[in-house]
DNA sequence: CTATGATGCTTGCGACCTCAAGTATACAAG
DNA sequence: CTTGTATACTTGAGGTCGCAAGCATCATAG
């Protein structure tokens, strides 16, 4: 009555398998990802990747609404994590002179030097649970495939 | 100060981009996918993982704190999540008599019928987004690839 | 038997996110 | 100018999740 499996396990279905370790691997390396970013500097995967975003965008700075959608975010939701980031002090609004219904998030200064305090670390650990098991080879094919995958809007993508 | 960079980017490091790219596919991936399971049969893409897992195991029975590790839910979220299940009727909690702190979550027929009315809709969105744009050997790559990452408890894993 | 520590589970709390609704602005057509 | 529609953003309500704390149970050692 006890029993319990064999640990590993075929799949009934092709796809299937590939697609629960993509789900599985990602949630995994996530929460790792962030809970070291966390740890080391204070902010979370998904503050970081902001920050990211904003540090290569031109001028430092990008429509929130664009912002939301290129790190897969509801416009609420952008609101609510720049909120924290401004309160840190990282990211300022400014209006946008020749939209009044668009503002601008800006990396300010003290922002810039987080993104470029945090970004080493985060490229060591993403190297080692992520990098470090492929080869080159397999990563730029890695990439190649997931970039087939549908994407509503893919905008910039950096590191 | 302005400086950077047309809306194609480059990568600054080669690794970087294949991990973001994959951050991103799984949020778009797994939103689509659970919004559909939602729409068509009223459960989230979390509550089916569970149920498939349940379905899959021996007597379709799973010691909740096993079903936690698989499918990566803390075991605060595995609880909460389990309340709705059976509020629904799909899972049952049963005592296990050899150790009194252990309880098994286990499927009901109902349960059972929900997986199998669920499994083929799942199935054929899957391939829709995620199986079509791959070649049958590629899949089977990628799963290998994906197999590498560092996920503590991969436990059972089906589709 | 008792003390110690590990394990399984639940609960309170806070963090974070989405959806729906509301406000304000822009723009195009009549 | 007015109306209608699309866009940018914010706010309130509600859901999901992890962490820390707590309880009960088991296993081990003295």
């Amino acid at each position: 009555m006890s029993s319990q499996v064999l640990s590993t396990q075929v799949s009934a279905d092709p796809h299937a398998g590939s697609w629960l370790r993509f789900l599985r691997a990602h949630a995994a390396l996530t929460r790792e990802l962030s809970s070291r970013l966390e740890a080391a500097h204070g902010v979370s995967l998904r503050d970081f990747d902001v920050l990211v975003q904003l540090y290569f965008a031109p001028e430092h700075r990008l429509r929130r609404i664009d912002l939301a959608r290129t790190v897969i975010l509801s416009p609420s939701g952008i609101t609510r994590l720049l909120e924290g980031l401004e309160r840190s002090g990282w990211v300022a609004k400014h209006q946008c002179e020749s939209d009044a219904r668009v503002t601008w998030a800006v990396l300010t200064e003290e922002g810039v030097r987080k993104v470029e305090e945090c970004r080493p670390t985060h490229l060591s650990d993403v190297e080692e649970l992520f990098g470090s098991r492929f080869s080159p080879e397999e990563q730029e094919q890695l990439a190649e495939m997931l970039a087939r995958l549908p994407l509503h809007d893919a905008g910039v993508c950096n590191g």
